[in-house]
DNA sequence: CACATAAACGGAGGTGCCTCCGTTTATTTA
DNA sequence: TAAATAAACGGAGGCACCTCCGTTTATGTG
């Protein structure tokens, strides 16, 4: 067996643990993407032979591809935590510090309210999965920290706060039940705490 | 409406919710009895229209009695505690008090293991109602508190030990994964510790 | 390009879940 | 004891889960 051949394969196995033919990393993005609208739609107890039906495979793809319906919602989650992250460079990106911020914190809204749907079943996974939870609340709070930062750089918001403060503020966000208009509610809070963030700064 | 008859309805819906009629009865405690036996060999994803059938009654009934499988999984785990405690003041009765703690901490681990059988189930409770695991854990180590000060007050252990020293030494029966042999370890485990418990002791 | 083959597909089928409602029965009242 | 009725029963039916395996397909090789 030549050498180069192991060494390549012995990589592969180490961290990557498959290279997905073509046609199987269509079939799991598809998925992953119905998944995530069907869990939004109807909870986390979106019929899995639907969503399979939806992505256009065999209930049997979806079973190869998620072993259990935690597996499904795990990556799902996975996924809005990496969107909620990526919309924050962009908006960074895009817009003035200010927007970006306040654009980003109504985004987080969503966010919050997808956790909220997902709940039930993320509190079994954070009893066997414990990394979810703090790579994820971790990966968010950064992804906070550095518009916070910059809007205060850019002196379009106060610069005598900090992102824990932030949060703290949208903490009660999380609290409130599910009212219907609780999104409207949530809308003005981040309006009001953009305000006070905004009052009293340098630019 | 009679002032008697009032307060007795009056009482009844205050504490005890239902007077069950006297077949429904029957039926509860028949089916709680099969489904302990059915979660003890088949763990806690035994077929609830398998419990139903051997209880000799309809799904119907099982789902009356038991609206999720949750409920059902907590009223026999509270049974397990009820027969745990009950069993503590039955040996105490019958046997020398050293005698009876000992044959309790045997019965003990067979409790334990049932505890292990059901926590996946018991997980999803404990989050949801909380009460379940202070009031049964309160109960357990109360019935093991006396036994220990019955045993060190006759003089048959020594007396310079407490209960909470005594189940922390049976914490290493929660840690042992269930490895095919864990029932053995866990009875030489607690003879090894009666053991120490009568050396020394005045009696 | 044709062939080989490992990988992926998909859905039939068997099982369990749970609701719904017509039937049966324990208990109360006269 | 007989009739009235509230309570409980039970299982058919419809839906979702998940496994299993015969079929299809992407990809590497000559």
């Amino acid at each position: 067996m030549p050498d180069q051949e192991m060494t390549a394969k012995a990589k592969r196995d180490a961290q990557a643990p498959k290279p997905l033919r073509a046609d199987a990393q269509r079939n799991r993005d598809r998925l992953v993407e119905v998944a995530a609208q069907a869990f939004a739609a109807d909870g986390v107890d979106a019929s899995l032979e639907e969503i399979a039906k939806r992505a256009g495979v065999g209930i049997g793809t979806l079973y190869r591809h998620f072993p259990t319906r935690e597996h499904l919602v795990e990556v799902v989650y996975r996924r809005e935590v990496e969107g909620l992250c990526h919309a924050a460079e962009e908006l960074a990106r895009e817009h003035a510090a200010d927007v970006a911020l306040e654009l980003w914190m109504q985004r987080f809204v969503d966010y919050i309210a997808t956790k909220r749907g997902l709940a039930t079943s993320l509190r079994l996974l954070l009893t066997t999965n414990s990394t979810l939870f703090s790579d994820t609340s971790g990966r968010v709070s950064g992804a906070m920290r550095s518009l916070i930062e910059a809007a205060a750089a850019s002196g379009k918001i106060r610069a005598d706060v900090d992102a824990s403060d932030v949060m703290h503020a949208l903490g009660g966000i999380y609290s409130a039940p599910n009212t219907p208009d609780w999104r409207e509610r949530s809308g003005r809070l981040v309006k009001l705490l953009m305000d006070g963030l905004r009052f009293g700064a340098r630019g």
